[in-house]
DNA sequence: AAGGTAGTGGGAAGAAGTGGGAATTGAGAA
DNA sequence: TTCTCAATTCCCACTTCTTCCCACTACCTT
């Protein structure tokens, strides 16, 4: 279970250490795809080996499923994790979340979200005004 | 599996470096033909036969698929792969997808997608704005 | 306080991508 | 046939980026 948050820095080479606590559910080699609300999206193998048997199933004749395609597989990589438990975020992931020098690392049960930190606490501060109304709805319908 | 962006260069000789990650699965030897899109698609020889094999299970009747299967078939090239990993682009395709010297290789799974760096910037960036719309999709298969 | 561990940073060796020249092939003209 | 010119192919070389390795710092634990 993939869970928690964590600031890390990417540095100058673009690498970015994985926390200690996600890396023995990430594996050694994991798949990192663009993903929604301008974050990273970051799979281990098995998760991402079942997505894609998925996205198979989808036809190929029709202009929105090629384009879905494209967005999903072409915005990913397979990256291995390195001897002290850093990844190499290619360019043109780094440019698609706008990442700067700290970034976030969410665990999301699954997966591991990876967001540029000010763009993580601007969208942060949105959700958590959303919160209490939130709170109140689920209250309502039993929820909580 | 064959996944992941890469921006490269087509020389005044109209060679294209592959990509070091495309290059095993793609072998030795490979075809290029008209893709969708104005994009071309590159196959490795045995996902080619593949393909070769459902284009011939469409209905052979219909006048549209006739003229679909010509476009695919008849733009189709075998190309070697050169000593240090470069493709040699006909004229014809060159000029059918618009190459300039910027070139974009996206990996889509079995394939890989040829497009011109400014083609597909502007194709990306209309797919994005159906970010939303993608998030549905991706929930209807279960990916998210 | 000391030892260990997680996260970070940088240097050096190697590889990938790119460019250009030389050799070879092929077509066309004399 | 033979010569010439153009185009393609092969090979080598340069440059930049990546990868690997080692070292440092901060923090946590004992």
């Amino acid at each position: 279970m993939l869970i928690g948050e964590y600031t890390h820095s990417l540095d100058t080479k673009k690498r970015l250490s994985l926390p200690k606590k996600f890396r023995a559910e990430l594996g050694k080699r994991i798949v990192v795809t663009r993903g929604l609300d301008n974050c990273l999206f970051m799979y281990p193998m098995s998760a991402w080996k079942e997505t894609v048997t998925r996205l198979k199933e989808l036809s190929f004749a029709q202009a929105d499923t090629r384009g879905f395609n494209r967005f999903i597989l072409s915005g990913a990589v397979e990256i291995d994790i390195d001897s002290v438990g850093r990844i190499l975020v290619p360019d043109f992931l780094k440019e698609f979340a706008g990442l700067q020098e700290k970034v976030v690392l969410a665990g999301v049960s699954d997966r591991v979200e990876i967001w540029d930190e000010k763009v993580w606490v601007g969208y942060k501060k949105r959700i958590e005004k959303q919160a209490d109304q939130m709170a109140e709805k689920l209250g309502e319908i039993g929820a909580l």
